[in-house]
This record gives structure tokens, sequence and C-alpha cells, in this order.
DNA sequence: CCGTTGCCGTGACAAAAGTCATCGCGCTCC
DNA sequence: GGAGCGCGATGACTTTTGTCACGGCAACGG
């Protein structure tokens, strides 16, 4: 039977940004972190809060969105177990810039945010671990502005049902099978626009027989012909 | 009389990311590094071109912009001397995510990409640098797609001339004065529309007296009016 | 079995964004 | 001093987006 310092250890092991560290330094860690439970849709932090750790996802899922005033979501990222929170606030001592919303019961673990830093230090592949995840949200933030920016809510949705196929789409007899595990709501959140259009757009794609909807999956018959769309 | 080499040694003395180096490993730098000139609207590299490298604007400023297949154009920044372009491919290795023009007659210095990441790991204080320059580009950028996903042209328009007058606006007899030294073209691709917009907006906010256009120069009258207009 | 709740679809508008074409003004350059 | 150019303004639309208000349907829990 494990003891719960041995499965932290096991959990921070198997985080990526982490998989260079030594035991010791591993252990190092461990001495310094804190648990906490969340339930589904509790907010882990609020835009303008004080930030300052660092945080990492051990169970559950949580996403970073923009709120307006509206009470419009703009969905920023998912974060899925073992990865991390909070890296620029970490970083630049500014408040944090988004909200973090659990998407189900989640257990994040919090490092303090001046060890992290000196483990930085000590580590520099450690930083420049961090600075490839930095990285990659900038390449995917500058991809959302350039959607928000020039296309259309048809042209994204399309985008989206596009790279959902390549993602995790299944070739099956009538062409390419994804199921929908985000509602209209959420899909919105994600395109930047309201429910009622996701709506009314997939209802448009399915008039032009361009998908085949069913409840929580759909399909596409011909993904050249989707495709075709983002052109014109 | 300075030699070139000089010169360079003092530029890159002046470049922030590089303020805690030491004289041996700027030296190291000046070895390896190349300079560039460009002409005003010159392509410094292309979204999709392999990248690699560290570049450094030593003279003149270069505009980072995600361009659409219609021609409009969507500003993502405006680097100036001293700062730096290039830090997403340079460590993931990846393609460029946008587009670098010079907007004026430029130097760049190009510092090899392996060499650059050597003197990270060496010098950890270089990366977490690094890191806060990512922290701040993504703090940026999200707040573009806040802008972008949840306001419109008229109150980006109204937020951007707000920054503007706290930035650089002077207090005068008739309110707060801002020189614009952005034609409406460059104001629309920088709040994600076309000129047309910016045109019509501008006129709209002055024909409602919010601000006093004239030539190369507008004045806001009363500031908090205007910032009343973000809230209705 | 039936009320509640969560989602989805839709009609009817209203508002905003974008397109195209045209006009006018001020500059610069022979 | 005109021809040409770059820019800004604007009218006339077309599309797209967003809002509000319903209505329906399936799932879930007394």
């Amino acid at each position: 039977m494990p003891t719960p310092r041995q499965q932290l250890l096991e959990t921070l092991r198997r985080v990526p940004l982490f998989n260079e560290l030594s035991e010791r330094e591993l252990g190092s860690i461990v001495e310094s972190v804190t648990t906490s439970r969340y339930e589904a849709n509790q907010v882990v932090f609020s835009e303008g809060d004080q930030g300052g750790d660092l945080l990492i996802v051990r169970e559950g899922d949580v996403k970073i969105v923009k709120m307006a005033a509206s009470g419009r979501h703009q969905l920023i990222s998912i974060e899925r177990p073992g990865s991390s929170l909070g890296e620029v606030s970490l970083f630049d001592g500014g408040p944090y810039s988004t909200t973090a919303i659990t998407m189900n019961a989640a257990v994040l673990l919090r490092v303090r945010g001046e060890h992290f830093r000196n483990l930085c230090l000590i580590h520099p592949h450690l930083a420049l671990k961090v600075i490839r995840v930095l990285g990659h949200r900038l390449r995917h933030l500058r991809q959302l502005v350039e959607q928000l920016s020039f296309a259309t809510v048809r042209e994204r949705l399309i985008a989206h049902l596009l790279r959902l196929a390549d993602e995790r789409g299944i070739r099956g007899e009538a062409g390419i099978e994804i199921s929908l595990d985000e509602n209209n709501e959420e899909l919105a959140a994600r395109l930047g626009t309201v429910r009622e259009l996701i709506s009314r757009n997939l209802g448009r794609l399915h008039g032009q027989g361009l998908i085949v909807m069913r409840r929580r999956a759909l399909t596409i018959p011909n993904e050249a012909q989707l495709r075709a769309e983002l052109e014109a």
C-alpha cells in the first residue's frame, strides 16, 4: 500500500514539465506542495487575482477562460492532468489575466512560486521547458486571434470540425465520424460566439449536406467538400 | 573612433534581455552575430518560414502581423530597438506563426539559435528573462482575444484612444491631446477591422462631441465621458 | 407519471461589420 | 500649375452577428 507521499511523487514524475528532474528534486517539491480538491464548476482563480504559485492539474480538467460582463465566455484553453497553470503570474508577479474553472471534480497541486523559480535557476532545462509551454500557448493564441479577426463563425466552426476529424475522427462507412463532447454553449465559448449561432450554423451545414448530425455525434461525408467551404 | 565590434558590443549591452550577461558572454555573442539591413516595408520573415535564430532589433521598428488571404492584416505587436523576435520558433523548432515586416529602415541582429539556447542553459537568469518576455506577449494577446471576442469596433477604438491618452496624451486647454501616428489603415489592422469602420467610428465619435479631430492629432475634451461609453 | 431542468432549434428583429464605388483634399514631383 | 497619389469620408448595400422570446424534447427524480 503506497503512502500518500509516494503517490504524490508518482504524480510529479508524470508531469511533463518535471520529467528531467532528479528524484531528489522531486522530493524537494513534494515537501513544499499543497493539494486542493475542487468540485465541478468551481473557480480556481479569477482574472485580477494575485497569483504567484505554480498550479498543476493532478486530476480532472480545468478550463481557462476570459469572461465578459455580459456573461459570455471565451475559452482560452483546457488544462488536463499533468499540465500547469499560472506560469505567467509566477514569473512576472502580475495578477492573473484569465479565470480558471474546473470542468469536473479535480485535484490541483500548488508549488510555492519561489521554490519553482529557484528550481528553474538550478535546473535550466526546466526553464527551457517552461519556455516551450509558453511558446505553445502563444502559437495557439495567435491562431485564435487570426480566427477571430478574419474568419466568420461558420468558417471557425468548419475549421474546428475539420480539426476534430483530424485529431480523433473515425473513418467509417458514411465518412468521418466524430463524437461531440461539448454542447453548443461550450462550442460557442471556444469559437468566440453565442449558442444560437452554433445551432444555426450546424443546422445550415446539415441542410447543405456537408455534415450529418446525430445526438452527440456527427459525420462528415465528404471532408474535401467541407474543406472547400473554407476557400470560397 | 569606435570599431564596429565596439559598437556592436554597445548595442548588445543595451538589449534588456542581455543586461545580466558578462562582458565575456556578450563578447561571445558578438562573434556569432550577423547583421542585416532592411528598407521600409520589407518582409523579415513570413508565417510558415522555418525559424530557429534569435533576431534582435538594433534600429528601426518591426511589426508582427497575421495576414489574411483577403489582404487584411491583424497587428500582433510592434518590436522596437532592443527587443527580440522569433523566440518561440527558437525554442520549439517550429515554423514562424506570424509575419514580420519592417516599418522603416531597420537593422537586425541575428544570434545563432544554438548559441542562444546554450547561453540560456549556462545563464538561467537569461532563460527567466525570456520567460518574462513570452509572458508579456501572452498577456497582451489574451487581451486582444478578449477585445476581438467581446467588444465592438467602436469599443475597441475608444479603448485604444483612452490607452493612448494615458500613455502619451498631453493635458491641454481643451482636454487631453494625442498625436496620431498611425493612419486609419494601420489603426484598423491593430483593432482587427477595416479602414472604413475606423473612419466611420472616428467620425461618429466626433459627431457626438466625444473627440475633436485634427489632421494628425485629436483631443479628448472629457475623458470620463468617453470612458463612460465603454460601460453602456 | 409528471414536473423540473437542461439543451437545442428557431422566428423575428436589431445592430454591427464588411464591401464596393466614388468623391475630395492636400502633397509632391516634375 | 497641373497630374498623380495617398488617404480619408461617405453613401448604399449585403452579410453576419447578436438578442430575446418561445417551444419542444429527452432525462431525471420524486
